[in-house]
DNA sequence: ATGACTTGCGCGGCAAGA
């Protein structure tokens, strides 16, 4: 089973982009984030046409999320642990895979810049429902991957240029500790399992031609619950993405599971 | 040293992103 995620920033202005990602490498199951648009502006459509059902958490302007699968899923909205947040961060996939499963959760981790503010608290205590709820999640012991945007660059080789990141809240200590705590519940990141190579990123800024310079950071990553590590085949980073026209500042980053 | 793009909203320049 393939699975991929990527960070649209906007799933309007990408649609052409996902359509011939969808097309070209046929993804059993496409987690998206930062739709930046409502369920009813979502091009649902245009993906079923291609063979493709579609769970949306939308969110006017900011945010959102969605999983998209090549077969019938059921689906869940919401991180639990906070009935009071209304921002569209996580959504749910339980995909149907033979006689098993394989549960997908689909995240947008808060970037909590600026530092010092309401912001960056309220990313940690996303990141501390996250690790709660993957606690509990690990507890089924199925095949369990959490893809998304995590907005956490894990370690110093996970950027170009780790310096410029030494107070900002992708990179700050409490972060990567809780990154770290979540990791110890038992996951492990697909990207790190293939490879120990430096210089594998995820995004690049649309400014001061930072992909052209490889100005990177790696910040969306895949955690998987040990039986679906046991599992693992191949993890690709699908850089060719980012130098097409009117890309998204995010790539796709995708596992195949045997 | 600073700002450097892109998007949504909505029609004037901000907020937000990372």
């Amino acid at each position: 089973m393939r699975i991929a995620t990527w960070n649209v920033n906007s799933v309007r202005q990408r649609e052409g982009h996902l359509l011939s990602y969808l097309q070209s490498e046929k993804p059993d199951v496409m987690c998206l984030q930062e739709l930046k648009c409502v369920d009813e502006q979502f091009p649902s459509a245009e993906i079923e046409a291609l063979g493709y059902n579609c769970a949306v958490h939308g969110q006017k302007g900011f945010n959102g999320v969605a999983i998209l699968a090549n077969r019938p899923f059921e689906v869940t909205r919401g991180l639990p642990g906070d009935d009071t947040d209304t921002q569209s961060r996580y959504i749910e996939a339980i995909i149907p895979d033979g006689q098993t499963i394989v549960r997908v959760g689909c995240l947008y981790l808060p970037n909590g810049n600026p530092v010092g503010t309401e912001k960056y608290s309220y990313k940690l205590a996303w990141m501390d429902r996250l690790i709660a709820y993957a606690r509990s999640l690990l507890l089924l012991e199925e095949k369990l991957v959490l893809a998304g945007d995590y907005n956490v660059i894990p370690a110093a080789a996970d950027a170009f240029d780790p310096k410029a990141w030494e107070n900002d809240a992708l990179f700050l200590p409490q972060t990567r500790a809780r990154f770290a705590e979540l990791l110890h519940l038992g996951f492990t990141d697909a990207l790190r399992a293939c490879s120990d190579a430096d210089k594998l990123y995820t995004f690049w800024d649309y400014q001061a031609g930072a992909f052209q310079r490889n100005n990177g950071i790696r910040i969306d990553h895949l955690l998987l619950s040990p039986q679906a590590a046991d599992c693992l085949e191949a993890v690709a980073i699908d850089k060719s993405l980012r130098a097409l026209e009117k890309p998204s500042d995010h790539v796709p980053v995708r596992i195949d599971l045997r």
